[in-house]
DNA sequence: CAGTACATACAGTTATTTCTGTACAAAGTA
DNA sequence: TACTTTGTACAGAAATAACTGTATGTACTG
């Protein structure tokens, strides 16, 4: 954690300790990002770092080996939730942490939950095709078209509301959701 | 998985095959629920289920143990996605999956982001107040309201945010949602 | 009141993931 | 060109999570 010149070691001490709750409470859930707590823990790090980070910072900092910053520090860039900045006369990477929140939300969304809703999607367009061909393969067969039928409604559901989370992440890319719930409470 | 009766073998295996596609499209993105593979797998078998199943069906067609059941579909049920329905004249649990997904997908984040969220903000605003009676304490030395502004910035912005996220999480739970990104698309 | 059927707690085992140290490739420097 | 410095691929070790079988408690049944 970066030292903040000029405090005495009490005033530091106190600052540090604040900073560690917040940031253990964050690290907590980011399960829910599909990141590992130790991930979470350096972004959590990362957070109240007042200017970009070295992995051999992070390596000091998080007594960890860099190899574990290296990868942890790449998923956080993956994810959009931490961005690697140039500076001129440095040969190290710099690391820092996007703040804007809503904009990590919504990045999260459009990587994750975007992707896997097009798949499944895929999948189940597919699906829905072979059903179709199955039944008119065997038209006329009472008792399969009645199982085709059922099958069929359950996957007709399930991709409209693939499409649904769709138009809602895009709601989410465009920025169009600040519009329908506004970032000031009123 | 279920037999449909009255089907021919070629009949039968067609549709299965095209089930397990999707069940396994599915499963394989149900990490994003914090769930594990075999856990989004049972989800797959029972969403094509068109009755409700006992543990010892499902451990038949998962060939997993009943233990592992168990404690998997324990796990659907506390995250909504499968429900417990009762059926007079068995004395076995019937399992079933609930197949409105929007109802699901509101579910999911009003019990494991809102939560999160809570958590988190709590953690925030007692770092708030820490902040601000430290500031107090020491005031009027420069140095050390300088770093609290710092912080505290970081920290009313960061809050900010999860009041935002709260508002959107409910507008999932009270279905407004779907006031501002319709079901159908038009 | 036994006796049976069922779900789950628990402890041990197996499988998976995370973390580390070494080795190496790429890019800068002299 | 040789010499650093830096980040990451890779393989093995350590830690974690998932799965199983047995044991136990609870609630029906006769």
């Amino acid at each position: 954690m970066e030292r903040s010149g000029g405090l005495s070691p009490e005033q530091e001490l106190a600052l540090l300790k604040t900073r560690k709750k917040v940031i253990e409470a964050i690290g907590n859930n980011m399960d829910l990002y599909g990141i590992t707590p130790s991930t979470g823990h350096l972004y959590g790090l990362l957070f109240f770092q007042n200017k970009p980070m070295t992995l051999d910072e992070m390596r000091q900092a998080m007594e960890m080996s860099k190899t574990s910053m290296s990868t942890g520090v790449r998923t956080l860039v993956d994810l959009k939730m931490v961005n690697k900045v140039w500076e001129k006369g440095s040969r190290k990477d710099l690391y820092e942490v996007e703040h804007d929140w809503y904009q990590t939300f919504a990045d999260f969304f459009s990587i994750k939950w975007r992707k896997a809703s097009e798949i499944n999607l895929h999948a189940l367009r597919k699906s829905r095709f072979e059903l179709l061909s199955l039944a008119e393969q065997y038209a006329g067969d009472e008792e399969l078209e009645q199982q085709v039928q059922i099958d069929l409604a359950k996957i007709d559901e399930a991709i409209r509301y693939y499409q649904w989370l769709i138009r809602l992440i895009e709601t989410l890319e465009s920025q169009e959701i600040f519009k329908l719930v506004p970032k000031d409470n009123g």
